[in-house]
DNA sequence: AGTACCACCTGACGGC
DNA sequence: TGCCGTCAGGTGGTAC
């Protein structure tokens, strides 16, 4: 599930759950899932946890007399924070035992994700043309990033590079409510309708975080609880139609978003 | 540069 | 019930 609300959900429980808490130990369930030493892992055993950030869909740890660990989810990942007397999570891959008391896991079913030692967010997102976060973003700012970029809308709000955050799943429901389709091309947007994008971008990620990314307790009329082909449009009379891009999926209502 | 497609890895679900 | 194909919210690499 993991994009920006859903990241920056996962990235508040440990913020919660865990800052200022001493790491005692850790565990690695998952080997290919973690991308530094044990020798460099085990530096953060006695150390507290002293601040959390995210950028786009990552997540980093700032630990103490440590660099930072990020964290990235791939498709299916989360975390969970548990204590002593609750068993570990299913699909658990790595986890802190913290001393005073608690675990938190990583929890990924796919094994796909990320954990390793960086040097500092801005330093691993330079490193890795992660750009700037699709909420820090002024208007402005976004502006600029479209008339940089050329070919699909949708290709444009999911590339990392351009803007972090926003992947398959929220790009659909940005569209959707920007009456936008996926695969018109930027060069067809005029800037009063790139400005209504940029709007629908922030109140689509920020109201998906207020309901902790819950697809449940989102408004009635979003796209994502009904993102099934045959669904009714929470728009119009329509039916939400299934189409490929690249080879994922992507949903959209063919009366509301046209090319 | 943009787009399509494959690979990574495993679980969930629908159809037969 | 069980097997099989298909698909899945991400990213990276390749090829056109």
């Amino acid at each position: 599930m993991p994009e920006l609300p859903d990241v920056e959900v996962f990235r508040k429980t440990i913020d919660d759950k865990t800052i200022g808490k001493s790491i005692n130990d850790y565990t690695i369930h998952v080997k290919d899932l973690v991308g530094s030493s044990r020798q460099k892992l085990n530096k953060i055993r006695g150390h507290k946890i002293n601040s959390t950030q995210r950028r786009g869909k990552y997540c980093f740890l700032e630990i103490e007399d440590f660099d930072w660990l990020v964290l990235h989810f791939g498709m299916t990942g989360s975390v969970s924070y548990y204590e002593d007397d609750e068993e570990e999570p299913e699909y658990s891959a790595f986890s802190f035992q913290f001393k005073d008391k608690g675990h938190l896991s990583v929890i990924s079913k796919r094994k796909l994700g990320k954990i390793e030692a960086c040097k500092s967010p801005d330093a691993f997102a330079e490193e890795n043309d992660i750009g700037t976060d699709a909420l820090e973003l002024s208007q402005d700012e976004f502006l600029e990033l479209l008339d940089k970029k050329r070919g699909g809308i949708k290709g444009a709000l999911m590339d990392q590079s351009l803007l972090s955050g926003i992947g398959n799943i929220y790009s659909d429901e940005i569209l959707i409510q920007a009456r936008l389709h996926p695969k018109m091309n930027l060069s067809k947007i005029d800037e009063k309708k790139r400005k209504e994008l940029y709007t629908k971008m922030n109140e689509v990620l920020k109201k998906a975080i207020e309901v902790q990314a819950d697809p449940s307790k989102l408004p009635k009329n979003y796209l994502i609880p009904v993102r099934n082909e045959g669904d009714s449009c929470p728009y119009c009379e329509g039916k939400v139609k299934k189409i490929k891009i690249s080879g994922r999926g992507c949903y959209i209502c063919p009366s509301c978003q046209k090319k």
